[in-house]
DNA sequence: CTGAAAGCGCTTACAG
DNA sequence: CTGAAAGCGCTTACAG
């Protein structure tokens, strides 16, 4: 069953291609018989026009390339932020009429394709989500020279992007426990190659500083895993801390459990701040304090960003505010 | 910067398009010196074949549709089924040189689009993931007569899946209580116009009826906060249930809330078993017991089948094994 | 407002 | 093994 192209819709109706053409694509300049006749022979063949023929004259693809870039050594593979913002970015952008092309930069062979991709015009613009922040994509992507935006800012400054006040949503959740008496305030770090973790530590050491307090820092990777074992060490290092301030919800979960296994009280012995708060902050033992990163909101305003260059709008960063939501762990 | 074509190529090797076509193509039929000469023009002009005017002719799309089909009343933004799931399909799919496009249906409108898309002869071929029961779509796709292949089966028989022995998983968990000594095992289940929601049930059913002892069953949807409420329900029924066992983990933590806000110990007083152990399982308080199921691996699984149903292989449904992980909560 | 014709950049029989 | 030519299914000036 070969699909029927515009010819043959031509034919059915008695008139011509070009005619019929600019009914499928909604011209003005049509007399209102001839629409109907072609409309209604469309309708009775089940015509699609045929994108590769279409793309091949217009130079347009309709399409927009979502690079997920994760880190070498891989990631949690349930994290909330890749669900929760690939649907956000697939449902705006597929309002806007666009495909979603989505790749996965794991490796420096699907970054190779990826590039390959993008520089061989099968899209529109680039959308990249970095979970990862020593690569060379956001550069080489910019390079390309196609519209490119980024979720959360990049090593390469000349992406525009969408981020996140990180500095004062740390200081938010420093203040807080402050605030709540606690003295020996820890923190447990992302990735610092990201600039995201390197602007919530500052936020936190900027804020303890002001009030002539020392900061205790232990590394993690925005995983549960290395949340537990920061924690960990953290106890051993300072048994005597009385708060921690995770630089995401996963690994605060994590150091929780660290807690519980060591026998501290949450809050009573040790306050615990989150940063994102993702659903899963509710249900935890205690329910998590955390820094709402609006993600979805994020996700949708990075689309727009991406849609607007294409147009050839403004490629000004945007940053999103942030808040404290108290729940029982502070 | 316009893009070379196959012409400046040829060209710019001296050589006919016809021979460029076939060294790029990677044809056997070339001569060694001729494919040298093209493959340098190719290097230095930075060629890439243009795709529509490839698909046009070979009538391949090498691009597979990943359509997430959620039901009308939304899910969980951070279903970590979706992140586990569609970064599993991604890979796999890169590996096989397919594009991947990401389409959600969740509307009326959405799923009409993804119709069009797909019979408009864009894809090889379509991977549905249905988070939703009686949808139209399965059926839709089947009718194009592409290749369609679901993450779990739907309610559209014609469609191979790769699936899970839900009822044996369930009965897993069920065995696995009253070996524990408990006597009144509850169960919160999925929605039930999902095949695995039902069979999960039927399992619970079967295991009990053969002991003699009679179901309590409360319905859930999913997501935590219907497993919250679900317990609570039941905790109204029935105070003196010791035992249950969620469809799926995400009810199983929204039970624990539950459980904990009321007062029960867990697993002194109710014992609870979750299904297809989440990474956040081993993080809840107490850590989750749960069966095992192997969603990678059956994503991946999900891929192959279409693949080879693409190369005109064989519409099989593949069903996954599924273990007990047991840990504090039982 | 409508139609005939050229052209987008490839691949693929077909001849040689 | 190589090249000239046709054709894939559209859109878009251009003339009328």
């Amino acid at each position: 069953m070969k699909r029927p192209t515009l010819e043959v819709v031509a034919a059915r109706a008695g008139v011509s291609k070009s005619s019929v053409s600019r009914v499928v694509n909604g011209e003005s300049t049509v007399a209102p018989e001839i629409r109907d006749v072609v409309m209604r022979a469309v309708r009775e063949l089940g015509y699609v026009p045929n994108a590769a023929a279409r793309n091949l004259v217009t130079r347009r693809t309709d399409a927009v390339a979502v690079v997920v870039s994760d880190p070498p050594q891989g990631v949690v593979s349930d994290d909330p932020l890749f669900a929760t913002v690939v649907r956000a970015v697939s449902r705006e952008l597929e309002a806007a009429g666009k495909q979603v092309v989505l790749m996965l930069a794991e490796s420096d062979r699907s970054r190779a394709r990826v590039e390959q991709y993008v520089a061989g015009g099968h899209v529109d613009g680039v959308m990249l989500i970095a979970l990862h922040g020593t690569d060379p994509l956001p550069a080489a992507l910019a390079r390309t020279g196609l519209p490119t935006v980024s979720f959360n800012r990049t090593n390469a400054p000349e992406v525009p992007y969408v981020g996140l006040d990180n500095a004062s949503g740390a200081a938010l959740a420093v203040r807080h426990l402050l605030e709540r008496g606690r003295r020996r305030i820890a923190v447990i770090t992302g990735p610092l190659e990201l600039y995201e973790s390197r602007e919530r530590l500052d936020g936190y050491r900027a804020t303890l500083r002001d009030t002539g307090r020392r900061s205790i820092v232990a590394l993690g990777d925005f995983t549960r895993v290395s949340g537990a074992e920061a924690m960990r060490q953290l106890l051993d290092d300072d048994p005597a801390l009385d708060a921690v301030f995770a630089s995401n919800d996963l690994m605060a979960i994590g150091a929780l459990r660290t807690l519980r296994e060591a026998g501290r009280r949450v809050p009573e012995d040790v306050a615990v701040v989150g940063f994102d708060d993702i659903e899963a902050a509710a249900y935890t033992t205690p329910a998590l304090t955390s820094v709402r990163s609006p993600m979805a909101d994020q996700a949708r305003a990075t689309v727009r960003l991406l849609l607007g260059l294409i147009e050839g709008g403004p490629r000004e960063p945007v940053i999103m505010p942030n808040e404290l939501v108290v729940r029982e762990s502070t």
